[in-house]
RNA sequence: GACCCCAUCGUCUAGAGGCCUAGGACAUCGCCCUUUCACGGCGGUAACCGGGGUUCGAAUCCCCGUGGGGUCGCCA
């Protein structure tokens, strides 16, 4: 049997990174046993789902390297084969028709917790029960479906990543499965569709796992056989909270826009709540190499945006000068490629390199001079109207200018530095007067000295 | 509150009864390199939540506490 996982975003929002990682882990193990990964769009909520953050989602997935092999599919589009099945259960008896309104319900609700119970539905609607009671269907409003949940016994499965785990069936109550409008609720589309699309794995967030006993008696009314399930745990944030909007990023977008490299941030994601060993760094092919759900961490991880800004900073050193360039804003001046070589290795971010990238670019205005260093400038500025323009004899002339005039390096090498770029820190300065070029520095030392 | 799950350095983790006087990484601290800032090199501080068992032996198994997270919708 070939493995087949999927991923359902509801397009709700931008892709979080507990969403991302999830894809991620769903797309490296469908990878590591050569089966398939699909998508699926969960689009069932017609109040909160747009056609943007559908858009954004594709985009982040694309955009980390997660390429789907099905879908995406839509379930909106779905819905005949939803009520088709949501007969068949009605037929076999698993589901009924319930009639009690929205605020009936809410008032049930509010006794059940004023007495201290948990809130769920009391099954008022069962036929026998309604039967029992004399309750007759209002003409004028349409029903809903309700599942028939088993009120003895357990649910339980093992699942991959936690073990086992199982649910007295008395905690579940009967859930709606088709809203009165046709449409599916989450737990009834996602095991329809799951059973259609033959998934054998279901990968997902561990806020999932109250739902799956109830899905499981839905596979199981249904006559089929269960998927294996594993859920991810959640990711908090630094503080141990659940990751929200003030915790600064929380989309994968962000992070794009701020700066990360793709394949930085999958990295960082496949390692926070999973590992091999004590590797840290690793490709998108390694990690399909390697993945396996057993090293997945059966407790919640907090995001470390320090640790992420590393990672990052070493893809950064280690990535192409003109992949780098090319991710850069365009500017007229010396060439991107050179100037992302000298200054990756001290960027964390390709923010980070844009904005030093100006000090090549940007005319820092005319800069004082400190009295002491004047007369070694004024000298170095002749020796360097006529020589090479070559590095290696450029750091020559700074030094030799320096070691004249009884003036330490630094008490050289920092005016100028302040003179050609407005900035202190720098790239090593002969490396800085070779990219300017001899026009420019010429130019902004004669300005200095004026 | 009820139910479910979880628990190793500040953080992410290695660890599947003896290999652990608990390893790695980020962060942090110190030193070195150095014309600045970085990079790099070397070194340090730092953890098995508590209590009971089981065992010749427990970070690893069991129980109870405690703490954390999740869920209690015609939202996914």
């Amino acid at each position: 049997m070939t493995v087949r996982t999927r991923f359902a975003p509801s397009p709700t929002g931008f892709l979080h990174i507990g969403g991302a990682r999830t894809a991620l882990y769903s797309w490296a193990f469908a990878r590591r046993h050569g089966g398939k990964f699909i998508l699926r769009i969960e689009d069932t909520d017609a109040e909160r789902s747009t056609r943007e953050s559908e858009a954004a989602i594709l985009d982040s997935l694309k955009w980390l390297g997660l390429e789907w092999d099905e879908g995406p599919l839509f379930q909106m589009q779905r819905l005949a084969r939803y009520r088709e099945v949501a007969e068949r259960l009605i037929a076999s008896g698993h589901a009924y028709h319930c009639w009690a309104s929205k605020e009936e319900l809410d008032v049930m609700r509010e006794a059940q917790r004023a007495r201290g119970d948990k809130p769920r539905y009391d099954g008022r609607w069962r036929p026998e029960r309604a039967a029992a009671a004399s309750l007759v269907p209002p003409k004028d409003s349409p029903p809903v479906v309700r599942f028939r949940t088993p009120e003895a016994g357990t649910a339980g499965w093992n699942d991959l990543v936690k073990g086992p785990i199982e649910f007295p069936n008395a905690e579940l109550d009967d859930l709606v499965l088709l809203r009165a409008d046709g449409v599916p609720t989450y737990n009834f589309g996602v095991v329809v569709d799951d059973l259609d699309m033959a998934i054998t794995h279901v990968i997902r967030g561990d806020d999932h796992v109250n739902n799956t006993p109830r899905q499981i008696h839905i596979f199981r009314a249904l006559g089929n056989a269960l998927p294996e399930f594993a859920h991810v745990p959640m990711i908090l944030g630094a503080d141990g909270e659940r990751l929200s909007k003030r915790h600064g990023a929380v989309s994968v977008t962000q992070y794009r826009d701020e700066g990360y490299l793709p394949e930085a941030l999958a990295n960082y994601l496949a390692r926070l709540g999973w590992s091999h060993g004590d590797e840290e760094m690793f490709s998108m092919r390694q990690l399909v190499e390697w993945f396996d759900l057993a090293h997945v961490s059966r407790s919640p991880a907090r995001f470390d945006a320090g640790k992420l800004a590393w990672l990052n900073h070493e893809y950064m050193k280690r990535a192409d000068d003109a992949r780098l360039a090319a991710l850069l804003p365009p500017r007229a001046g010396p060439p991107p490629q050179r100037v992302v070589a000298l200054l990756k290795e001290r960027a964390a971010t390709l923010r980070e390199l844009a904005s030093q990238a100006e000090m090549f670019y940007a005319d820092p205005g005319a800069q004082s001079v400190p009295a002491e260093a004047r007369p070694a400038l004024d000298a170095l500025k002749r020796s360097l109207e006529g020589m090479t323009w070559e590095r290696k004899s450029l750091g020559a002339a700074v030094s030799a200018a320096a070691k004249a005039h009884n003036l330490k390096m630094p008490q050289l090498a920092m005016p100028l530095r302040r003179v050609l770029t407005g900035r202190e820190q720098t790239p090593s300065i002969d490396a800085v007067l070779e990219l300017l070029g001899r026009d420019t520095v010429l130019a902004r030392i004669s300005r200095a000295l004026a």
